[in-house]
DNA sequence: GCTTTGTGCAACTAACTAGTTGCAGATGGT
DNA sequence: ACCATCTGCAACTAGTTAGTTGCACAAAGC
């Protein structure tokens, strides 16, 4: 076993390991794209403390952020947690049953 | 949107989110239970920074002990995982139909 | 009983993370 | 042109994490 290298599942399962952000991809997914100032008045945190969740999770690929005249909007792109989704099941697959039959409807 | 308590899922994509620790949890689910002597001869770290590895993954639930005379047995109990995927379809199904469908399955 | 092997605990370092403040620059409204 | 508002950048602090070393203790083997 060598030692293993930062891979896209790295950054994708840290972001996600924070409450915070978990919180900021559920407000951004139900309530559609938003500014970091927006967000942050939703919070007790700074605009820049929001702001560097944001960019952790565009880090992951989780974000994209577009903008417009002189706001930046933030929006969920939830694509990379199919492959959170497709280690669990490739990995606990082997292990459980119900998420073994899960991993064979994914392909 | 109040400041967010830590939960069990913080912990459980936290340990997740260790290259290391995925791959002590691929190993020990595909050869079965070991030390955590045996695990760091396998690997360039030392055995305590490997069995440090495994209480995070402990502390997650991923993992249990038991003791045999003077060894401790390591395996993986990997039904949290079940929250992560339930997390993610959950939060995320609401807008990929291919994980919606998912969803509906595991439910 | 002695040696080997495996575990447990504690202290320590280096690097990273979450969060802050402060200020400068850009954009839009009037 | 001016003011309000939003973004961008940098410096800084406090706390956490990954990893190390060193040593003491416990269990097996001979």
């Amino acid at each position: 076993m060598t030692r293993p290298s930062v891979t896209a599942l790295d950054t994708l399962f840290g972001a996600l390991a924070d409450p915070t952000r978990r919180l900021l991809v559920e407000r951004l997914l139900t309530n559609g794209p938003a500014t970091a100032t927006a967000l942050a008045e939703t919070t007790p945190l700074t605009r820049q403390a929001v702001l560097k969740h944001l960019q952790v999770l565009e880090a992951a690929g989780l974000m994209e952020h577009e903008r417009c005249g002189r706001e930046v909007r933030f929006r969920v792109t939830p694509q990379p947690l199919a492959s959170a989704v497709a280690w669990i099941l490739d990995t606990a697959g082997q292990w459980d049953r119900r998420l073994d039959r899960l991993r064979k409807l994914t392909s």
